[in-house]
RNA sequence: GGCCCGUUGGUCAAGCGGUUAAGACAUCGCCCUUUCACGGCGGAGACAUGGGUUCGAUUCCCGUACGGGUCACCA
């Protein structure tokens, strides 16, 4: 008996791998295309690095004329979840990333290096474990988690290196009638790999991001197939992104340190190995200490949390390419209008420390982002928005006609206004531009001039005798300064600040008097602006 | 603990042996013929640390400290 014989018991029906060698063709590519892919674990969560990863995946792809695909790694029964897959389909959906090939619900996928779900392709891992079954690079093994344990409390009470390689691997020599007699008892096994890496070797590897890097041989006996019957993380993506004939991994820096493995398995195997870009975690400040982003502790570790709280997808994106490529932000700042896809992504000048992730910066991005964008834009999505999150606000944006004429003030002139960084502040920032939402018996919080009767008095001789809709704004401008006069106040700001104590105030405290009575607030867009969106009625009614 | 990776202002970051060490966010002050948001100008603020190598180190090498990752039949 010899391995052969070991690997037709194991795997009587795997096919011969030459099968899967010739039914995936070479992918008929320009030259310098990068084909790369997102292999998400159906967790139904799409973590803000994940997206940070797609997003780099994608704009790579994009840039080169290849290929993004998304491939599902569910390996792991247990961790199994309904409608994980779809789920993060339409995640993605929502911040405008599609793939070019791969899975497109729970059970299809289009493409032609399918299937997509490594669930599907047990056959397939099977047919290239049984190839290294065969020659006897592979083996069946029978250790017992128990077993497994005992082990690893001896090579720690030893202080020695724990895992299954060398001396410590027990079935690694076994002979086949051994092997074939253990597994005709019915006892269960995993696969492992022999490995043949040696711990005083070093390999060298240069990382698309991080660069040279150097680590001691995998001497690990690893398991490729699992106890289910399933492959190993590890060697899934071997077979994987061969088959598909990926050329760039983009994945987490956590996945560094199996980049000896990786590559002995894709050696092994007689595999051409992908390029390798780990990026950096993105990190959170936490009291004292950095650490990762969480997806219990921190709502923002989701990609959900974005599109709940109303921030643009474009501006997630924006932010994210500012982490990846510092020079993004010079490069929005001369091209505000282009698309993202036109941006030079250079996928190495990504940094290789983690970033920590900032809100602050964040919004501010997205202020940007939502300043460039016209009324009808703002409204598009705003309303989009509302119809999921805020009903009220939905109820309040259906007269789109004047809804646009609220979003258009001081939006599409060279310099727009720059107040709304997510469409949950929208319905705040808006809501009295809306009669049924303005009490105008409320108590207002005044400025300077606080003193009923003076408010009183300014507003009435405002409307009574200056108040005009029709006037243009340096008219409107010039009688409120001559309302301010005729009150005892300067005209002029600067006459005031020359002579502070000739007058009780200016006319921008009359004007935050006009302000106040009409909006609620001190702080508003441009008073003139509003007057005309809310109409002569409105104004009257409000200020009498 | 072993093995990796990293460390430039509060944050994100340029920089690749000789620079007054960019820029952005945040912060502070002033200005911008009404507030705010913008915009403009200016201020404060950094190369973790100790040794080398070098005429010269933020940049190269080694150690130390600190941070992160990883050591599964999870991905």
């Amino acid at each position: 008996m010899d391995y052969k014989d070991l690997a037709n018991l194991i795997f009587p029906d795997a096919k011969d791998i030459s099968y899967y060698e010739e039914k995936y063709v070479k992918r008929n590519l320009p030259e310098g295309a990068v084909v790369t892919r997102y292999a998400p674990s159906p967790t139904g969560f799409l973590h803000i690095g994940s997206l940070f990863q797609v997003l780099i995946s994608s704009m790579m792809a994009k840039k080169t004329g290849g290929i993004n695909y998304l491939r599902i790694e569910d390996t792991d029964q247990k961790r199994e979840i309904e409608g994980a897959i779809t789920s993060v389909i339409n995640s993605l959906k929502d911040f405008g990333i599609e793939f070019d090939e791969g899975q497109i619900d729970e059970i299809n996928g289009k493409g032609d290096y399918g299937p997509y779900k490594q669930s599907q392709r047990k056959e397939i891992y099977e047919a290239y474990a049984k190839y290294l079954l065969s020659q006897g690079k592979a083996y069946p093994c029978f250790a017992t988690p128990e077993e497994l344990n005992e082990l690893r409390e001896k090579q720690e009470a030893a202080k020695l290196r724990t895992g299954y390689y060398g001396v410590w691997a027990k079935y690694r020599n076994l002979s086949v009638e051994e092997a074939v007699e253990k597994i005709k008892n019915g006892e269960s096994y995993v696969i492992r790999l022999k490995s043949p890496g040696n711990e005083e070797k070093k390999i060298r590897h240069k990382d698309v991001i991080k660069g040279n890097v150097e680590f001691p041989e995998n001497d690990q006996d690893i398991v490729i197939i699992k106890g289910d019957g399933l492959p190993t993380y590890h060697f899934a993506h071997a077979v994987d992104d061969h088959l598909m004939q990926t050329t760039l991994v983009v994945r987490g820096e956590e996945w560094l340190s199996s980049i000896p493995t990786h590559l002995q398995l894709f050696n092994i195997l007689g595999f051409k190995a992908p390029k390798y870009a780990h990026i950096p975690t993105i990190m959170k400040m936490d009291g004292e200490s950095k650490r990762k982003l969480s997806k219990r502790k921190d709502p923002e570790a989701a990609v959900d949390y974005y599109t709940e709280e109303g921030i643009p997808k474009e501006s997630v994106l924006e932010y994210l390419l500012n982490i990846a490529n510092s020079n993004f932000e010079i490069w929005r700042k001369q091209n505000p209008d282009k698309k993202l896809s036109e941006f030079d992504f250079q996928i190495n000048k990504i940094g290789v420390s983690g970033a920590l992730f900032d809100m602050v910066k964040m919004l501010d991005v997205s202020k940007n982002v939502i300043s460039r964008m016209s009324a009808e834009e703002v409204y598009d999505k705003v309303n989009e928005w509302a119809k999921q999150f805020d009903e009220e606000l939905s109820v309040m944006l259906q007269n789109k006609e004047y809804a646009l004429k609220v979003f258009g003030i001081e939006r599409g002139n060279t310099k727009p206004r720059k107040d709304i960084s997510k469409w949950s502040e929208v319905k705040e920032s808006i809501s009295y531009m809306f009669n049924d939402k303005f009490d105008k018996n409320a108590q207002f919080e005044y400025a300077k001039i606080s003193d009923k009767n003076e408010i009183e008095k300014i507003v009435k001789l405002y409307i009574e005798k200056y108040f005009d809709i029709n006037d243009d704004k340096q008219t409107w401008f010039d009688k409120i300064k001559d309302l301010a006069e005729e009150l005892g106040y300067a005209r002029e700001v600067k006459l005031f600040k020359s002579e502070p104590e000739k007058w009780p105030g200016h006319v921008g405290d009359i004007s935050t008097v006009i302000r106040v009575t009409l909006t609620g607030r001190q702080n508003t867009p441009d008073l003139y602006e509003i007057i005309h969106v809310l109409g002569k009625d409105t104004v009257i009614e409000r200020l009498s």
